[in-house]
This record gives structure tokens, C-alpha cells and sequence, in this order.
DNA sequence: TTGTGATTCGAACGAACGTTCGACTCAGGA
DNA sequence: TCCTGAGTCGAACGTTCGTTCGAATCACAA
């Protein structure tokens, strides 16, 4: 069953989930260039040879990881986003959506979330375009919020890649034992994005802002 | 002058200034593990064995960069944020100093954020113990702004670890010649944390968010 | 000039790396 | 019974790894 080319029909095969899913977890604990083919054969039972019965090289096995990771996630995100119209349900819709499957799977999220320079060549292209899809999904539901005259002038794309940031950035800290599950987390990070920690006071004006800004300046200056 | 104790003084030594700032490049370009002694050695000019004269392992090297890079940032910080009273600009402050540094050091910062996992021993303990400062500064602005009435019931530790988030996630994107320099950039990060995208509208009320939420679950069972 | 400690390096060490290869087992069809 | 192809593995390949060591060079005080 394996040796074929397309990722999808080479999941097919049982025993491949199973040295990807440990596979996965070495690299999320030791980092892909930390990890060695040799700790992957111990942690999946299949010997070191044997691997490359499955797998072409130390590599594929990086791309299949992140590519089967992040077509899931997209799969997903279009089915729940299915009928859904108003820009702010389908912005948290897209933010529970992924924190949902980050915290179900936080070892290939580790390896997502940090292992983003090693894939070369044809594995690298097609991570990249899949994951284009998937910041272009979101940038799309931030323009709808817009025009919906309900967002403010902001940059789109600093925008999305500071929630992107928020989001992945969970990888370091999130401890399921203390801290919130992917409902409570994704409710919290939705409404940050959303509207902020601040209470009740307006936004400030742009010339307020700009105001600000200038005290930081006078700040610096004064610290040397 | 090398072979001292104190990482400062270690750092007195101008060609130790030289080996790190090339191993900061180095481990940015090819992360900790990729990156071999010879390919540091190559960029940094300096003999394979030449090397080992002012630095006892590898694993110093990283340290010395992230131990004086977390040092630097909270030293300025301090120092901005003294005479500064108003929550609200001491946050404004802190985003700009985090922000300020890591453009002006995108190779210490993508080394920071990256290799957090590495390091073992005295070193990891070291780096973790400044770390813990550096958050605890930032956890203790956030309570001032909720004591000033001004910030929302959050969880403290996920908004202020939401906002490292935003920071620390812009080495994987930022690109000088396209995106904001510093000082935009942090204006728009801090308008993002404290007031969120939205527009005038009011920040909705305990009861429509968890209408918001069941709404998700509701998506979410119709999706499968 | 000689001696000394700081600095530099070529050459080598053993270990670990990713990958390959040929032999083996085993189930199922002829 | 024999053959075939899928699956599995031990042993080894050549390369690269982090680190060490002893010798060479250097600046400079005696």
C-alpha cells in the first residue's frame, strides 16, 4: 500500500499513522534536526531500516506530519464555516476552530508552530501554498469585518498575523492541567482580538493616539 | 580576559562580542541543532579549536546570546519605565521596548523564541529565571490596568501570554522592507491588545458571549 | 635575549548521523 | 510444493558531529 505518491493514499496505510504519530511526538520534544531516525525507530517500534520501507527520508517524514496536519485543520474550518455569514461568528469560528485541534494535537502543532525553515524543494512549496490558503482564509473573514463597517483602519495583515501569533504562540505555555480548554481559550482569544482587554472606554482618537505614541518617544529620549 | 564566571564579564572580551553575534546568525539561519561548531566557525573567522578558547560548549554559546539579550531588554525596560505612572503607557512602553529590540536584533530574537527547549542544566535554570522576571513585569502592568478599573475580568496569564504571542510570532513574518518598522508596529500591537479590531461598538455582555459561544458548538455539531 | 602567559590552530578522537543493502520471514495463489 | 511480492531487519556505508590536545605564534615584561 505505501510507496505511492500522493500524501493522502499513503496515510491509508495503519502502520505509517502509527510512525507518523510518533514521529510527531520526537519531534516536538527534541526538534526535527535534534531529533535522529534512530530515536524515531525506538519510539515506533519499527527498526531503523524498516522506516524507509514507509518513508523516503527523515524529511517526508516532517512533510507528511505538517501536510496531513494542515489539510485537516483547512477541511474542517470550511465545513463549520458552512453557512455561517455574519464576519464576527465566522472570525471565532475560525479561532475555535483552530485552538480546538491545537490543543487536541499539541504535538504537531509544536512541530507546525516551529519547524517552519527545514522542509526544502517540492515539500517546502507545498507546505507553503497550503498554508497560504489557510492565512488567505483568514484574511478574507478580517476584510468581511471590515466592510461590515465594524472593524477599524488597521493594517489586514499585521491583523491576522498578530492573532496567528496569539494562537501558536500557545505551544510554549499551555498546560492542560491549569490552564483553559480550547471553548474557554478560543472565547478569551476571540474577544481580545475582538475588542480588547480594556473596560468600557471608548478607542482612542487617531490624534489621541498619535499623542501617546510621541510620549513614548519623549520616554525613550529621556532614558537615553 | 575570557575564561571568567560572569557572563558580563565574559562579554568584555571584543572577539567573544564578534563569535556570539555570528552564532546568533548562524542558529538563526540553520536553529540550534542544525547548525554545526564548523559552520560558526566559518562565518565567525575563527578556528574550529580556536573557538573553545572563549567558550566551554556549544551550549554556551546559546546561552550567552539568550541570557544577555533577555538581560539588555530588561534593563532598558526598566529604565523607560521609570517615572511612568499611567498603566495604560507603562503597557504602551513595554510593547515598544519588546518590539524595538527584537527589529534591531531579528537574529537574537528568532533564537530567543525558537530555541527555548534546548538548553539543560545551570544554563536552562539561568535563562528560565529571567524569563519568569521579564513576565512577571509584564503580568504585574496588566494588574495595575485591571486596578485601575480599566482592564476586563481576563484570565491575567493568557492575556499577557496572548500578547508575547503577538510580539514574539512577528520573526516568522516581519519583513523590513514591506511591513512597519518598530514604532508603527507597536502602536498598532498595543491599539490591538488594549481596544481589540472593532470598531464603536460596545464589547458584548457576559450573556451574548455565551450565546456567541453555543453558537460555535451548535456550528460545530451540524459540521460533525 | 629569554621567558611567560595569552591566543590560535591543524589534526585527530570516538560517537552519532541519515541512508543503503542484501537477506530473511511469511501469507496467498498457482 | 514452489513462487512471488510485501514487509522487516541487522549490519554496514561514508559523512559529519562536538570536543580535545599539543604545538605554534604572539605581545611584552624582565
Amino acid at each position: 500500500m505505501p510507496r505511492v505518491a500522493t500524501p493522502d493514499s499513503r496515510i491509508a496505510s495503519r502502520k505509517l499513522e502509527v510512525i507518523l504519530r510518533h514521529s510527531a511526538r520526537v519531534f516536538a520534544e527534541k526538534g526535527y534536526e535534534g531529533a535522529s531516525i534512530r530515536d524515531i525507530s525506538r519510539a515506533s517500534g519499527v527498526s531503523l531500516s524498516g522506516l524507509y520501507y514507509y518513508v523516503e527520508s527523515k524529511q517526508e517524514l516532517l512533510y507528511l506530519i505538517q501536510i496531513h496536519t494542515f489539510r485537516t485543520i483547512l477541511a474542517q474550518l470550511y465545513r463549520q464555516l458552512k453557512g455561517m455569514s455574519d464576519p464576527a461568528v465566522r472570525l471565532r469560528v475560525l479561532v475555535h476552530n483552530h485552538l480546538e485541534y491545537f490543543l487536541r494535537h499539541p504535538m504537531e502543532m509544536k512541530v507546525l508552530a516551529r519547524e517552519d525553515d527545514v522542509l526544502a524543494g517540492e515539500y517546502r512549496k507545498d507546505v507553503a501554498e497550503i498554508k497560504r490558503r489557510y492565512y488567505g482564509m483568514a484574511l478574507e473573514i478580517f476584510e468581511e469585518l471590515r466592510r461590515a463597517g465594524q472593524a477599524r483602519q488597521l493594517n489586514p495583515r499585521i491583523a491576522v498575523l498578530s492573532l496567528f501569533g496569539m494562537m501558536n504562540w500557545i505551544h510554549t505555555w499551555h498546560r492542560p492541567q491549569v490552564d483553559p480548554q480550547a471553548d474557554a481559550l478560543s472565547d478569551v482569544m476571540s474577544q481580545m482580538f475582538l475588542h480588547g482587554v480594556m473596560n468600557g472606554h471608548r478607542v482612542e482618537s487617531q490624534k489621541t493616539s498619535r499623542a501617546g505614541r510621541s510620549t513614548l518617544k519623549v520616554a525613550a529620549r529621556a532614558a537615553g
